[in-house]
DNA sequence: TCGATACTTAATATATATGTTAAGTATCGA
DNA sequence: TCGATACTTAACATATATATTAAGTATCGA
């Protein structure tokens, strides 16, 4: 399993956490490799600020990009999105084998 | 599936992106129910940055809690960590669809 | 070479987040 | 009833986030 380091937790679910951000990843991810202005498109904002979005997304390991004249290429990253699903089925986990103690505990006070 | 609503991911992944309240939910999780007092213990940080980081896992649906006495003693809630890591799994799978697109595609190439 | 394209960076405004201390509320226990 | 306990709310300071417009840089195409 990867480090799971509290700094890309803290930012990698702070890039998950705005819906423009989620949307431009859910583009990525369904495959398309796209330019800043492609992922702009849809939105009813500036290229400035989804240029900073995806600038997130970056920083966050979740994307990558390459230059290529003009435009700047992004690709989904999978791998730094499994250290946060990793986060949230180590802590379900704990949770389900809590509910198996307390389940037996119940059980065995019959 | 749960509504998966985008204000609802809006503030879990916002929730779960400060280290203080990772851990905070990581000990309720593991099945204590504890106050806000015990939630502060560990920390350098007043009961009252404490008690707002709780108010902001209870706000997000992730933790809730019960007045009882001068104490809340506060639990975890399942449910709402597992809309978050449905919509990680969700674009996890759209991106595994892709690469099977793809690697279909260079086979039916050869 | 010169204007258009595809960005990024700078400067700025405003909102939200995160912490503090001080003060308020409710409950317990003597 | 009165002081201690377990908080929350208020007031405040500062940092970070999110947006804008204006200006800069690099590349393309005629």
């Amino acid at each position: 399993m990867l480090p799971l380091d509290e700094d890309t937790l803290d930012r990698t679910f702070a890039a998950l956490a705005h819906p423009a951000r989620r949307a431009i990843l859910g583009r990525l991810a369904r495959g398309e490799v796209a330019s800043v202005s492609d992922l702009a498109e849809p939105f009813d904002m500036t290229l400035v600020a989804v240029s900073r979005h995806v600038k997130v997304l970056e920083d966050a390991g979740l994307i990558s990009r390459t230059k290529e004249g003009r435009s700047r290429w992004c690709r989904f990253e999978p791998d730094v999105i499994g250290e946060a699903r990793d986060w949230i089925e180590t802590h379900q986990r704990y949770w389900s084998a809590q509910l198996d103690a307390l389940a037996n505990y119940l059980k065995d006070g019959e």
